[in-house]
DNA sequence: TACGGTTTTCAAAGCGCTTTAAATCTTTTG
DNA sequence: CAAAAGATTTAAAGCGCTTTGAAAACCGTA
């Protein structure tokens, strides 16, 4: 059965042509207000919706982003901040026209894959997502001249390229601040990969916090793995383990702060009075806290947020193209909740 | 900067026509070997690929399928299980040629949002997510005669449609049954939002179970929310607090899980020991308990399996419009973990 | 009544691809 | 060696839309 009619008929119906019923519906200047008005009542009653193929390929507009699904190849993990930045990100090109295409790319045809997608017309505009530190995306999409945001940055690039990130080593840095400044000097890390940007980035603000205050560095309080619970367990209870414990924890992502917590309380110790914990906390959705005072003391940034952002600037580029990289750092909030305390004497 | 050619400045480089470039490329058996070799490399060379929406035009295929993101309107949250879900949907299609478009859908613009998905010829075939009881939309994309798939049931819906499900109800009667078997009585149900088929059907397993044994059934005992961690542990403390409080509970998820934890340890209570929990899990990967022995006693369903079956069965519709509504039921699998044992007497 | 200026509508080209029907080139066969 | 059969290749139509350049309709005025 056929629901929806195209163009031509739309306006063989209407006694009109199609170019004026193009112009009525796409709202130009030049038609009569009685026949746009017409024109609606016809398309909406007719169900006529135009098609986007047909569309994208006169006006050379696909009206589409496109992201890449990272999976972690290791562990075919899908990163948890992920469905937050999406749906950010959604909204937003939602408000504004566009579409979100999704694509999955196998290992090793990552070049392929964006190549294809800036190739085939597909997509006007691409957000790269877990940029490690000398990111190979940046150069092939600034040289496949495609419009593209990188969420996170990539510290060995030095072309220009647009950006949204949080100020990683600063909230990491602040967080280490608040832990020396209750007195606590062992501090260990449990950290994403140091591979992610990101990741490197903190571990730099926690390093610059310590030296700053002449407390030395112990590699063995710094670890690096998936940001899991079950990781961030087996971490802390290393740690803890150790002759001479950790009294405070930074932890990379508040999912790595549950395993944390827990390894705290297999210890037989309690959070916040033994051991201070501090998390970054990218607000994801279905992790929510609404205490008032939360369990977590947290570097708190909206990861959902940083998406809007990155599609904002994304859609300003695919819309103007004549304007440089355009970049936006996202200053983290250090948020105080039960999970930090005093030093215990 | 031009970095690619189309399909015309392609065949006049070879010297031959376009549609021979064409069937070369695309596989069809009529075309010389030898040409087909060269008509590739070429394509290789130059950087071509072909147009997606003149292709889609052309061949009244757009080869995407359309998710749309289910964000529960009541709080923004985004559906935990969603991103895992659509990482394995996502990696099948790419096998089979298609793509991922992700469509963000404002509040009450529902019927049109699906109406224009299926009209504007943007995607083949669509995977509807979280189905309510009575869920509108799949009489809707019924009566729009597009292909869809969806994942979960709703019970309300008479006509015959596509779905992949888990068997919710079967699996908690399980649960439940194990909690029974183990001595306990007083049983809690920490469930999902009751509006959503799958925690229906949950609940439906569950109270089944009691009332087969003669257990006497409590609403008391069952609480229903989103599944976060603060809701689990709001309702398990509630629970805890009674007068007869259970001696287990069974959680909707394992973030909600975690929550019941909290709240049990925070009662002074041992899980496991005290209070036996069992948790459904949908295995998200990143929150994947590798040890042995898991945490969680828990009934388990892969959701990224789940996807996979989706976009599998949806592509199968889409390419063979001829057959009837295709469903698959899963069967999740009941793993004993550390949180269960033998009610304390 | 006709004319210049506006406003509104139209016919047709073109976006880049696939595919049908026809043309050309190669083989095979009698 | 010519005709029939088979293998390759091509020209052109068409998918559904936007947009340019031209035509038609309308208006007030001379």
């Amino acid at each position: 059965m056929k629901h929806s009619v195209n163009l031509k008929q739309l306006s063989e119906e209407l006694g009109l042509s199609q170019a004026t019923v193009s112009r009525a519906l796409n709202g130009y200047p030049e038609v009569k207000e009685a026949t746009r008005e017409r024109v609606k009542d016809a398309a909406l009653r007719l169900n006529y919706a135009p098609n986007v193929g047909a569309r994208g390929l006169a006006t050379g507009r696909s009206m589409m982003i496109g992201h890449v699904i990272p999976v972690s190849t290791q562990h075919e993990m899908v990163n948890p901040i992920f469905g937050d930045f999406v749906a950010g990100a959604a909204q937003t090109y939602s408000g504004r026209g566009y579409d979100m295409m999704l694509k999955h790319v196998e290992d090793g045809a990552e070049a392929a894959a964006y190549r294809n997608l800036a190739t085939q017309g597909g997509v006007d505009g691409i957000i790269v997502h877990g940029p490690k530190s000398n990111d190979a995306r940046i150069g092939l999409l600034t040289a496949l001249g495609i419009p593209f945001v990188v969420h996170g940055r990539a510290s060995g690039v030095a072309e220009p390229y647009s950006w949204v990130d949080v100020n990683n080593k600063r909230s990491f840095r602040r967080a280490a601040e608040l832990l020396l400044d209750l007195g606590h000097q062992r501090i260990g890390l449990v950290n994403g990969l140091e591979t992610m940007d990101f990741a490197a980035r903190r571990r730099a603000g926690y390093v610059e916090a310590l030296e700053a205050r002449g407390v030395p560095v112990d590699p063995a309080l710094m670890t690096r793995s998936e940001m899991t619970e079950a990781n961030g367990s087996r971490a802390a209870a290393g740690m803890l383990a150790m002759a001479d414990p950790p009294t405070a924890i930074l932890a990379s992502s508040l999912v790595s702060g549950f395993g944390v917590r827990r390894a705290i309380e297999e210890a037989g110790l309690t959070m916040g009075l033994d051991v201070s914990v501090v998390v970054h906390d990218d607000l994801v959705s279905y992790l929510g806290d609404p205490s008032d005072v939360p369990l977590f003391s947290a570097t708190r940034s909206s990861v959902r947020e940083a998406g809007r952002i990155s599609a904002e600037l994304l859609m300003d580029i695919v819309e103007n193209k004549g304007l440089g990289p355009k970049t936006r750092l996202l200053e983290a909030e250090l948020v105080l909740g039960r999970s930090t305390g005093p030093r215990r004497t």
